[in-house]
DNA sequence: TTCCATGTTCCGCA
DNA sequence: TTGCGGAACATGGA
């Protein structure tokens, strides 16, 4: 789930649910998903702390707390759940906070592949990971979108989902997005136009608003998305042709093999 | 049993 | 310096 889209899901649910209340204690159930920071000091500093507001950079979700902040990466299986009773509790927690009203926030991640840390400055680990600029967060335009991909070289997919070059794109929207601007993602960059890039930024910024409005929920989006019908030899949701699976950068890539072309 | 999965990082090589 | 392939991490579904 988590790419950009589901993180700021995560940040509103987050915020609707968690925010300004009391917390009585937490539990870190498994500390590999911890980075840095120890199990016992990250206890130490929520307890009869308040969750005081969060910020959304990319993938990572920064929850700020008294003098600090909360990291939250979610890798690909990470989830955020507030409840009240212990049954409803996700089978994979990893850290646990538990309010004083009797409510429970869940850090659930089964495959433990994100990661949970405690950072002092949101911009300055920003700048020391070297992440790049989020396409909504940061309000990127056109003229900077060409100015990040100038100069490089490789495939379009690989570009895009390089956090450092542009935050928040992973595997599914990458595709997605050269999907539906009918280009194949193992075009190379250096052979875009910038009538592509262009069409590449737009359907990046409309994809990720209309992806966000349904809560980032794929059977709610357009029936002409690719992510319907993201298997090898499938009907391509958009036309006669049929979806073909390519290892692009160690991960896998799908097109329609007839209306997405190579450059 | 084997392959694959929404992510990131590290290593070796070109 | 940049980019790529492969592996590793840990778990479970098909």
């Amino acid at each position: 789930m988590p790419e950009l889209p589901d993180v700021e899901s995560f940040k509103r649910y987050l915020n609707k649910t968690s925010l300004h209340k009391k917390i009585k204690n937490a539990d870190v159930k498994n500390s590999k998903i911890l980075g840095k920071v120890s199990p016992k000091k990250l206890q130490g500093i929520l307890k009869d702390n308040k969750l005081k507001s969060s910020k959304r950079h990319g993938k990572n979700l920064f929850i700020e707390l008294n003098k600090k902040w909360l990291i939250m990466h979610f890798g690909m299986t990470g989830n955020l759940k507030y409840y009240k009773n212990m049954d409803e509790a996700p089978k994979h927690t990893r850290l646990l906070i538990n309010f004083t009203n009797g409510y429970h926030l869940a850090y659930d991640s089964q495959r433990m592949l994100g990661k949970i840390d405690l950072i002092n400055s949101v911009n300055e680990y920003i700048e020391r990971k070297k992440i790049g600029p989020d396409p909504l967060e940061d309000n990127l335009s056109s003229k900077q979108f060409f100015k990040i991909l100038e100069n490089r070289k490789g495939t379009i997919k690989s570009a895009l989902m390089n956090q450092k070059i542009i935050a928040g794109l992973g595997n599914i929207y990458s595709d997605e997005i050269l999907f539906q601007t009918d280009l194949r993602p193992d075009s190379a960059l250096k052979k875009l136009s910038e009538k592509d890039l262009n069409n590449i930024y737009k359907k990046m910024n409309s994809g990720l608003k209309k992806s966000i409005e349904k809560n980032a929920e794929p059977e709610d989006l357009p029936e002409t998305y690719l992510l319907h019908n993201r298997k090898e030899g499938k009907d391509c949701p958009k036309c006669s042709g049929k979806i073909k699976k390519k290892t692009i950068n160690g991960r896998s890539s799908y097109f329609c093999n007839k209306h997405q072309k190579k450059k």
